[in-house]
DNA sequence: ATGGCTATCCATGTTTACCAGCTGGTAAA
């Protein structure tokens, strides 16, 4: 069981725990197992069988009685008796925003409801506004979020997919009887989330490769099994695709499973004009009617006269065009990044100490990190004071002249407030070294007042860059009302860059609005918004985005030397 | 529930925004 099903179930303890009405403590302690577990660089399973669990922070005697039952009986009593104290999805009503344990033990007890549908009916029905203590504008609100909830993606997000099928990949690789695998799909087009995963591979047996496939241990069901084409479902209900070919047709198959669907319909269109018919088996020369197969996908597109076409950009949005004419971009890449500009330490809502985030961050090759933790305001997030962020100055001076080969930047994610001013006075931002601003309240304002109030925070001469802009969360919070055009051209102008955020929750710029800041000239900057040390690692979902957005280094900051990023910050603070 | 400690104990995250009803509860992440 991976660490993910863990957390998960931590999760759903410390929901019910909290419906319940649970000391707030306990109700913590779960959360924040869960948390610790999610980002655990290790399989709590090795630590189990190593006796540690008891020595990660966070958890104790109970939880890790828990967790231990959990991986050898894959089940929880605890959570099962838990679960049987309360209607059956009453938790989905508190993943509505603006619904927690107290607003969904009323729903339930009140007036019976315990599917979002139900509730649903309830509001339009008007037995919620009549309710003590609720009234039209909170019915309302929750019918705008209930609205939104079901219009969004059911999709898996990338950073869950990938790992996933890169495990997968890791596990047959050694199989003798292999010669290529790789993921295909949206997948290896990194889409910001997943419908299935497909893997396809060469082998000259595959039958002995699909039985190791069946056999591995994350699988929980066989849908399909066939020499060419095996479908199973792993945990999490993520069901993965394996297909097998020889060898000889390896090129067109990947490049037929990467689709996208409409860029090979297109492919094909254009292929055809040149007396090409394309197929998964390859390249049919129509007039002398003979089957050119191909061992790898550069040669494929090179049989069209294209230039190679990465799969970020196979997203029909001409990306053929610039392929004839040569002009498809030098796409960045992770190892053109030098550095981080926006992550968090234990001083506000992180996890990993300073120093750990910092050595971490030297590990990875970078020349420089930027500490940002949250302002003041941030309450939920322990936001610094004027006065603990100048003592945290003070740490980051420290450090600067302990650790060398790489510098440390003393960052702030400021609050921008609903009405657009910033969490921090203007004197204060001038002693930090970069500054993010950020909205993180009031996301329900409508697209007029969203985007003045981001305009006016660029306006600020300290605010360097505008982080997670539209504040999407997938699967959980559909972007905030806000004209992206305007704040892309404001950022222009006013040289603030924005930011990439790479948490795989949030991808945001997304990829079609990274391509439209590039046009129009707008400084980009990719950020993990790490608030553990192992969070660091989510750039590269971040770069996936920027690939996709058509990004070559120059458009963004943080693959420049320190000394053209100081200079950037400069330039915006005359 | 955890973890530190004068321990069969005690502390544990804080500020803002919003809304229903005019001061306080609820949620945020």
């Amino acid at each position: 069981m991976n660490n993910l099903v863990i957390a998960e179930t931590m999760e759903g303890i410390a929901q019910l725990l909290e419906l319940k009405g649970e000391s707030p403590f306990k109700v913590r302690a779960y959360q924040r197992a869960a948390q610790t577990i999610e980002n655990l660089p290790v399989e709590a399973e090795r630590l189990m069988r190593e006796g540690k669990l008891r020595e990660v922070p966070g958890i104790g005697e109970s939880i890790s009685q828990k967790i231990t039952e959990l991986l050898t009986t894959g089940k929880c009593d605890y959570y099962e008796q838990l679960r049987e104290e309360f209607p059956s999805g009453i938790t989905r009503l508190m993943e509505v925003p603006g619904i927690g344990p107290k607003t969904a033990n009323r729903l339930a007890g009140e007036l019976g409801i315990t599917t979002v549908a139900e509730l649903e009916q309830a509001v339009l029905d008007g037995r919620v506004a009549k309710l003590p203590r609720m009234g039209e504008k909170l019915a309302e609100n929750i019918l705008h979020h209930v609205r939104s909830l079901r219009r969004k993606d059911q999709r898996i997000p990338l950073g869950q997919a990938l790992p996933v099928a890169e495990a997968i990949v890791a596990q047959l690789k050694d199989n003798p009887a292999l010669r290529n695998l790789t993921p295909a799909g949206s997948l290896r087009r990194r889409v910001e989330t997943i419908g299935d995963i497909d893997i396809i591979g060469t082998s000259d047996n595959p039958q002995n490769v699909m039985d190791q496939f069946v056999h591995l241990p994350q699988v929980k069901e066989v849908l399909a099994r066939g020499p060419t084409k095996t479908s199973v479902l792993v945990e999490g209900g993520l069901q993965v695709d394996l297909r097998l070919v020889e060898h000889e047709a390896f090129g067109a198959l990947l490049q037929h499973f990467t689709g996208s669907k409409q860029h090979n319909i297109d492919l094909r269109e254009f292929a055809l004009k040149r007396g090409l018919s394309l197929s998964e088996y390859g390249i049919t020369h129509l007039r002398e009617g003979w089957l050119q197969k191909f061992t790898d996908e550069e040669a494929f597109y090179a049989a069209i006269g294209l230039q190679y076409i990465p799969p970020e950009l196979r997203e029909a949005s001409s990306e053929l065009e610039a392929a004839a004419r040569r002009a498809i971009p030098r796409l960045v890449e992770l190892q053109n990044i030098r550095g981080d500009l926006h992550t968090h330490t234990d001083w506000s809502d992180g996890h990993s100490s300073l120093r750990d985030m910092v050595l971490a961050a030297k590990e990875r090759g970078y020349e420089y990190i930027a500490i940002s933790d949250h302002s003041v305001g941030r309450g939920v997030a322990r936001g610094l004071s004027v006065e603990r962020l100048r003592r945290q100055r003070e740490e980051i001076d420290e450090l600067n002249r302990s650790i060398e080969n790489i510098i440390i930047l003393q960052g702030a994610e400021v609050d921008i407030r609903a009405d657009g001013t910033l969490d921090f006075p203007e004197d204060v931002l001038a002693e930090l070294d970069v500054v993010t601003a950020s909205v993180h309240s009031s996301m329900g304002q409508d697209e007029e007042t969203m985007t003045n109030r981001i305009l006016k925070a660029m306006q600020s001469p300290h605010v360097d860059v505008i982080g997670h802009l539209t504040c999407r969360l997938l699967g959980h919070r559909p972007p905030v009302a806000v004209n992206i055009e305007t704040v892309l051209r404001a950022a222009a102008a006013t040289k603030t860059a924005l930011e990439i955020n790479a948490q795989p929750d949030r991808l945001d710029l997304k990829d079609l609005h990274i391509r439209q800041a590039r046009d129009l000239g707008v400084t980009l900057v990719i950020n993990t918004d790490a608030h553990w040390v192992r969070q660091l690692d989510f750039m590269r979902y971040g770069v996936a985005m920027a690939r996709r957005g058509w990004c070559d280094p120059q458009h963004i900051l943080n693959t420049r030397t320190l000394a053209d990023v100081l200079a950037f910050l400069r330039e915006r603070r005359v």
